[in-house]
DNA sequence: CTGCTTTACTTAAGCGTATAAGTAAAGTAT
DNA sequence: ATACTTTACTTATACGCTTAAGTAAAGCAG
């Protein structure tokens, strides 16, 4: 199985000249002098070779890893539930991937796991480290930032610290929020991703639902709300929940767009219909968001973009750049669909 | 921000004993007779100073790398279109991880960052690498197989080459198939997830719906069959030109969950009716494939455990263990829901 | 022709670890 | 008491690379 492997050496001897002028030819050393003869030649006996530099070694003498981490909190069931972590993924990959550098992905199923991650870091064996805003500030602020190696942060935090990228969400809760009001509901029912006190996000986004339907003069009803926990079946549940609830929500709003489309399954299951009947509101605007029947209203999030520009920030911080805007919020829109029921009213 | 990093040999020198002391005793080196004195001492000492030996040195001297490849052949845009490789990824790294390793994700645009893939076995980067079969049988039996380090495939391929991991899908279009024509249809539609030539697994299903409905008596119409490119909007897109064809077809085969619902979606928004004017079947068992309206009946795949097979298959051949099954392929489950529309038929 | 600079390399050190080989002291057999 | 083994370490080398420092030959000014 092991072929033999072709180091530096092999190439320095068969070439005849030194090892370290074939280190110089490959990497473009242009205070070495090399001659364009030796140059040819020494790439033309690398080439014939099949030489490849051995990367560990490079990144040990250099004192850097050439990998970032993905550090990624949640279960492993979970971890996947929808394309968020994914389109992030993307976005980082695209971006890193120009300057060099690879994706080291680490799943930690629980906070005791946490330790592997630090050790991600401290054992030198990446560079850099996206961490997945999920764990909540205090797990990130206390150990993973101060290990020398830059960190950023993608996802919403309470707090705006270290270096981040997320997207407006709050807005966007208030965008969808008010959307609804807009069109007449008054008891609008939420579903949130995650259980009471587990995610700082969906508390806060849970906040300003509150928050938006105050300000409309709507005093906060809990019983209209319900907790899952971002999968599907979680969602279907809670509105089966809802379904209990009388009078009956005249709209949904669920923090992710697995949850509410499982949540319109459970409306248009009962018997009822969406929009007439309950108007549903995503957020994410999740790739078949505009395929579901009825097509689903909700909260586009670049969640691509997210990930580019925390590649960026990155490829900045490796380079001692500090960032123009340490803590990156991208807008949020408003993807109007049918699910909402705007279409069905007449605007004079 | 770079504060200094602790060494083995700060390690040492702190606690008065020789490098090669401590390295025995944080890898409880039996053979090296260490007092028990100054295990206890050296543990002390490390865990005082923060110690966290640098993996790339250690995998410089032992020659092996720490991380297992992932090479995904797709466009950025493509890659996670819909869950497969989520799911593959979480329980192939749920395995690897418990043994050690972590997961090295490099994407590859098109074939010409083909080479970036070789350079990460090549530069020792890795122990071991899975690749997804999207590539090819070619493309994959030709240089990447021959590196000296393993490779596992992930998903299907028209040979048994090499070592792989995938599901009896062919099994899982028949079933699909048959279970359309023992409803009674005849005019049985297909959309395919890739353009035609390109994906050898494909082809391999598009053959099998042909084949299974050939020996039904029913020869074969192309003029049923459109080609889609994994994304929903591919698949409705095939789905409205489909809808052109007259005489409708009376159900339609989705190779993927994805494209299946936005035919749903299509076919709904056309004002037809799911399953009564047209029967739709999809392939893989999206996570919300349960929750679409009508739920959509599909083939289910073990995708977690293809990652989880393909992930102890590594480990063995990481450890000279051959694998008993090179070629596994789990078996696939026709899953019926209701888009299909079996429970609108009586059964006397 | 001498002394200094430039060219084109080579030699050598070091990154942080693992581990084979060496060694001094203590223990044991005869 | 001597020889041999065991214990408990230390010393030294290697992994494959980058890069600072060294060097011999050639170029060139005065």
């Amino acid at each position: 199985m092991n072929r033999k492997k072709v180091t530096s050496k092999d190439v320095a001897k068969a070439a005849g000249v030194s090892q370290a002028t074939v280190s110089y030819v490959l990497n473009k050393v242009e205070r070495a002098n090399i001659s364009e003869k030796t140059r040819q030649h020494v790439q033309q006996i690398a080439r014939d070779l099949g030489y490849t530099p051995n990367v560990v070694a490079q990144s040990l003498v250099q004192g850097r890893s050439h990998n970032i981490g993905m550090a990624l909190f949640h279960p492993h069931e979970q971890i996947f539930i929808d394309s968020w972590l994914p389109n992030i993924m993307t976005g980082f990959s695209s971006v890193i991937q120009k300057y060099g550098f690879r994706l080291l992905v680490e799943i930690a199923n629980d906070k005791q796991q946490y330790e592997s991650i630090i050790n991600l870091l401290r054992g030198h064996e990446v560079a850099g480290m996206v961490v997945q805003s999920t764990l909540g500030s205090e797990f990130i602020s206390a150990e993973l930032v101060n290990q020398g190696v830059p960190v950023v942060i993608v996802g919403n935090l309470s707090e705006h610290i270290h270096y981040s990228v997320s997207s407006d969400n709050l807005t966007g809760v208030r965008m969808a929020i008010n959307h609804l009001l807009g069109l007449g509901h008054q008891r609008i029912a939420c579903i949130t991703y995650a259980p009471e006190g587990t995610v700082e996000h969906a508390a806060d986004r849970l906040t300003t639902y509150y928050e938006t339907l105050a300000a409309a003069g709507i005093s906060p009803d809990p019983s209209l709300v319900r907790f899952g926990a971002f999968a599907p079946l979680s969602g279907y549940e809670a509105m089966r929940d809802l379904l209990r609830h009388k009078p009956l929500p005249t709209a949904v709003f669920g923090m992710n767009d697995t949850m509410a489309i499982a949540a319109m399954a459970a409306i248009q299951e009962a018997g009822l219909r969406v929009p007439e009947d309950i108007a549903v509101v995503g957020f994410d605007d999740d790739r078949l968001a505009a395929f579901t029947t009825p097509p689903l209203t909700t909260i586009h999030e670049s969640q691509r973009e997210i990930g580019q520009r925390a590649g960026e920030m990155m490829i900045g911080l490796l380079n001692d750049v500090e960032p123009a805007t340490p803590n990156l919020q991208l807008p949020t829109q408003l993807i109007v669909r049918k699910s909402c029921g705007a279409h069905l009213v007449h605007t004079p």
